[in-house]
RNA sequence: GGCCCCAUCGUCUAGUCUGGCUUAGGACGCCAGGUUUUCAUCCUGGUAACACCGGUUCAAAUCCGGUUGGGGUCACCA
């Protein structure tokens, strides 16, 4: 491990591996790295996976992939907890002896037995402290009948402690409120959560502890810990939870709150980063959108919020809508690619030593097919039909259900979606036929050029959607799409006067009926 | 229930420390209008909040106390 220098800043994030990396870690592992790179620092991560029935590898590889692709980069670590339990056997020993922590043999049943009558009661659950005043001898004779035992650490009975917060300033607790000795490690000298975590920000030199504010009530504890060992405590600042629409805190039944799970639908890293941000934080000044740069720039404990935030996916949409607004086209060619080839839209072929990166991003290399088809899509191509929409999108996610008729050879039209307002089937008709017989005036298929012609045929009437309401639906069959020019471009003549045609079938199908 | 934390528009928040500059500002949402063939973008306008009660003061969203409300936490989980 490198040495701390002098005066340095050293912050942690320290997740379980019990799940995909949550919003809300996400959001703390920013704020520590905010903090971190802010004040020219170290950004250390930490896996605690004490408890072995619980972690996984899988959650672990979620987790760090998860802060990968947001691009919050550890300066230090991984480092497991599960690989250091030499060490907190050690200090548990050594507190055994200086007998600041005993062994307790009290039973699980025993215990849950006096933590219900304390309920009843209504008196705080707590342990009465009954093993530290065993005796050596049947200390002794209990470890030698192999009971299983776990270890207390040894706390005063009523004492007035306080530590200094960040971000809520002065906190006060009396130990009598812990609810007696606590556990600090398990009868194969396994430590506990409380301990490793006072041990290890001690061992690895954190001088700034910023967690939510749910660890607050065990930040007493880990300071009894660290006081114990005969360390100082790092400083700490609790930031307020996120929180969901009913105000508690945000969990899976919120919808969804994993990293990955809004890395699927299709928000941006960029997006994502600035809402949590901003989510119990916000600088001086009116700006709102901020890059990671500059989120380092300003970031400042002080204008930490102290009360919780609710998780608005509104929000999230528009600064999402707002990033791929000003994404630069190729960048977002790439980014939806993968949601085309999900939707079925298209295929990608990957040269034979060349293969996806596993997590986002798309090889250039590929070849592009649409399903059922012989000849390739140019990338170039994907281009023209993605930025129609690039104004329109919210979520990447959204990119197959918008331009799926440019990729599909027949289009199956709803009747009355070809009738502009009071429209009947003969003026919808006579519209299709008048726009196929401008558009083959056309000599030069692009945009301005239909455009043009069409818009000097459709002003001939003082509402243009007569004519040009039918042409956008029978190009895209859709209620809402792009602009009829731009489609038309795209899509180029042949198709554009196949689909004016079936359109005018479908007219007379319809009639049939 | 004990302990702890918190309290400004529906939501994120500015203003609170250092009381007067506030008819409480911005953003998202929502509503209306403009641009437009649709949707979206963009532009303009509107909607909407200091939880309550007392105190201190010439003056309180801002300071103090209480009430209420919300949240967190009370494991051999983290």
């Amino acid at each position: 491990m490198d040495r701390k220098k002098k005066n340095e800043i050293r912050v942690r994030f320290a997740p379980s591996p019990t799940g995909n990396l949550h919003i809300g870690g996400a959001r703390t592992a920013l704020f520590n790295y905010l903090y971190a790179k802010k004040n020219k620092g170290r950004f250390i991560l930490r896996i605690e996976d004490t408890d072995r029935e619980r972690s996984t590898k899988e959650y672990e590889d979620n987790i760090m992939r998860s802060l990968e692709w947001l691009e919050i980069n550890s300066d230090e670590g991984p480092f497991r907890q599960s690989e250091r339990e030499e060490i907190y056997k050690k200090h548990i020993e050594r507190l055994l002896e200086e007998g600041k922590a005993y062994y307790c043999f009290c039973t699980r049943e025993h215990l849950e037995k006096m933590r219900n009558k304390q309920r009843e009661k209504k008196e705080p659950p707590r342990y009465e402290g009954k093993c530290f005043s065993l005796t050596q001898k049947e200390k002794e004779r209990l470890l030698k009948e192999k009971k299983n035992f776990s270890i207390r650490l040894k706390i005063p009975e009523n004492e007035i402690l306080e530590f200094d917060d960040l971000v809520r300033g002065k906190v006060k607790f009396n130990t009598k409120d812990i609810g007696g000795d606590f556990v600090i490690a398990r009868d194969d000298f396994s430590a506990l959560y409380n301990f490793v975590c006072a041990v290890d920000d001690m061992d690895m030199e954190i001088t700034h502890v910023i967690r939510g504010e749910d660890h607050i009530s065990n930040t007493p504890k880990q300071i009894l810990i660290q006081r114990a060992l005969g360390f100082l405590s790092p400083r700490y600042a609790h930031i307020a939870m996120l929180l969901g629409s009913d105000k508690s805190k945000l969990s899976k039944r919120h919808g969804a709150a994993s990293v990955t799970e809004y890395k699927e639908k299709g928000y941006l890293r960029e997006a994502l980063i600035n809402f949590i941000a901003l989510l119990g934080w916000r600088p001086p000044g009116e700006r709102e959108i901020f890059s990671l740069t500059e989120l380092i720039e300003t970031f400042s404990l002080k204008d930490c919020q102290r009360s919780g935030a609710v998780f608005d996916l509104q929000k999230l949409d528009y600064l999402n809508g707002y990033y791929i607004r000003n994404m630069k086209r190729e960048d977002l060619v790439n980014a939806c690619i993968p949601y085309l080839v999900k939707a079925g839209l298209i295929e990608a072929k990957f040269e034979e030593d060349r293969y996806p990166p596993a997590y986002g991003g798309v090889v250039p290399q590929a070849s592009y097919y649409v399903p059922g088809k012989k000849e390739k899509i140019s990338f170039q191509k994907l281009g023209e039909i993605i930025s129609l929409y690039q104004e329109r999108m919210k979520v990447l996610s959204e990119v197959g259900e918008f331009t799926d008729y440019f990729f599909k050879e027949n289009i199956d039209y709803q009747k009355e979606l070809l009738f502009w307002k009071d429209a009947k089937e003969e003026d919808t008709r006579k519209a299709l036929e008048k726009a196929a017989s401008i558009l083959s005036k056309v000599e030069n298929w692009k945009r301005e050029e239909i455009e043009e012609k069409m818009i000097k045929e459709a002003s001939k009437d003082k509402d243009k959607g007569k004519l040009l309401w039918p042409v956008r639906v029978a190009l895209s069959g859709k209620k809402a799409s792009a602009g009829p020019f731009d489609i038309m471009e795209v899509l180029g003549p042949e198709t554009t006067f196949k689909r004016l045609k079936s359109a005018k079938n479908a007219l007379k199908r319809a009639e049939n009926q």
